[in-house]
DNA sequence: ACACATAAGAGAACGATGTTTACATTGAGC
DNA sequence: GCTCAATGTAAACATCGTTCTCTTATGTGT
């Protein structure tokens, strides 16, 4: 049914058919994003980057934001992969929660594109299941992790949450240039892990 | 040289002048920003809920985005009275960094419609100066406090950092929905304290 | 080799939006 | 009462998102 099309431009001169519109739409999108904010970025905009006409992405995309919502699942995918491979990097448990930490972060900053895309263009997630799917089985790593280090699934629940958001707010925060401020020099993200290292740390036994 | 304008309606039946255009237009804002997210908001369809020109609030605002900076600095300046407050009402320093971690957390579930604004709407916070230290002086505050908990600056700063992240990412993840899959049940923000509790309870003694 | 179904663009059109410009109305102070 | 600044209206423009209808490659079966 789905029509798998090779991105092969065929030499026919001018070319009538673009070749891969779908793609060429989305990182002209991810440029844009880039470049002036989530905000910065137009369909029009874009198919003139991609030297096509309005109308042409609406064979590709049902509107604006679902362009945005493919983009979104495609930043997820490539965090999901980041992180797995991270984690199988290392053998110890702890190491891995560690390790997926430090991947987000990584992707945080060496995606920042996606990750504007995923996190910080308004994407209203619950219309899109597969948005949504994607980025509940990246938390799902972190989730199982959690379940391994912890005795107790309610404090398995807690450390992969706190531990989600510590790494979640450390990326926003930097990708946004609000801790710019605070941590100047440290552009190098090996900076933020110590911060994780002692997050992990933590005793995390007594109490409810 | 400021104007201050009180908010007093003469009773002058229809009424030429709105009274205080500006504030209406800001909870215009802040009302279509919370039914349908932050890229829902339009200034005609603010104005038309003002009862009013779409070329008025150009009187009052330098364009779009300077509309949503000036209500995301009042977003700010009311997090910090919260902060403030909050911090005030314990005396030990421990607690303090706890109740002020607690008073963000309330601030994102007690006014999402301005927390949106401040961190979901795509703001370029580098262009408004303003917006840039309203929201560093609340940094502040927990960046002074780790300093009187910790024994040296660098232990501070990321006992600061860490601790802004682990909140901010609580909120940011809780308020745009991609917690609520892990932690049903808790839709009160007290069951998020014992996470920050733990945070606090590090020992965040040794190495660099 | 050929006709044809179909995917994928072109081009024009629509209403809504952001913004600017020229003009009108109001109230306050002299 | 007149002037002036503040604040509104009305109309205009470019851009944007989206939807039509029409056109053109493309490849498939016969």
């Amino acid at each position: 049914m789905v029509l798998r099309k090779e991105a092969i431009k065929k030499k026919t001169g001018g070319a009538y058919r673009h070749g891969d519109l779908k793609t060429a739409m989305k990182r002209a999108a991810l440029r844009l994003v880039q470049e002036k904010g989530p905000r910065g970025f137009s369909i029009n905009e874009a198919s003139r980057l991609a030297g096509v006409t309005v109308a042409a992405p609406y064979r590709h995309f049902a509107d604006k934001e679902s362009l945005l919502a493919e983009i979104a699942v495609d930043g997820n995918v490539l965090l999901l992969q980041q992180v797995n491979e991270a984690v199988s990097r290392v053998s110890e448990v702890k190491q891995k929660m560690l390790e997926s930490g430090m991947a987000y972060l990584r992707f945080s900053a060496n995606h920042p594109d996606y990750f504007k895309v995923m996190f910080g263009a308004g994407l209203d997630r619950s219309k899109y299941p597969e948005a949504e799917r994607t980025l509940r089985s990246c938390f799902d790593v972190i989730w199982e992790l959690s379940h391994l280090i912890e005795s107790t699934p309610e404090l398995a629940a807690q450390r992969a949450v706190s531990g989600w958001a510590l790494v979640h707010g450390l990326a926003t925060l930097t990708a946004d240039g609000s801790l710019a401020t605070a941590i100047k020099p440290q552009t190098h993200l090996e900076h933020l892990r110590p911060l994780v290292q002692r997050f992990l740390d933590q005793p995390y036994s007594t109490t409810t």
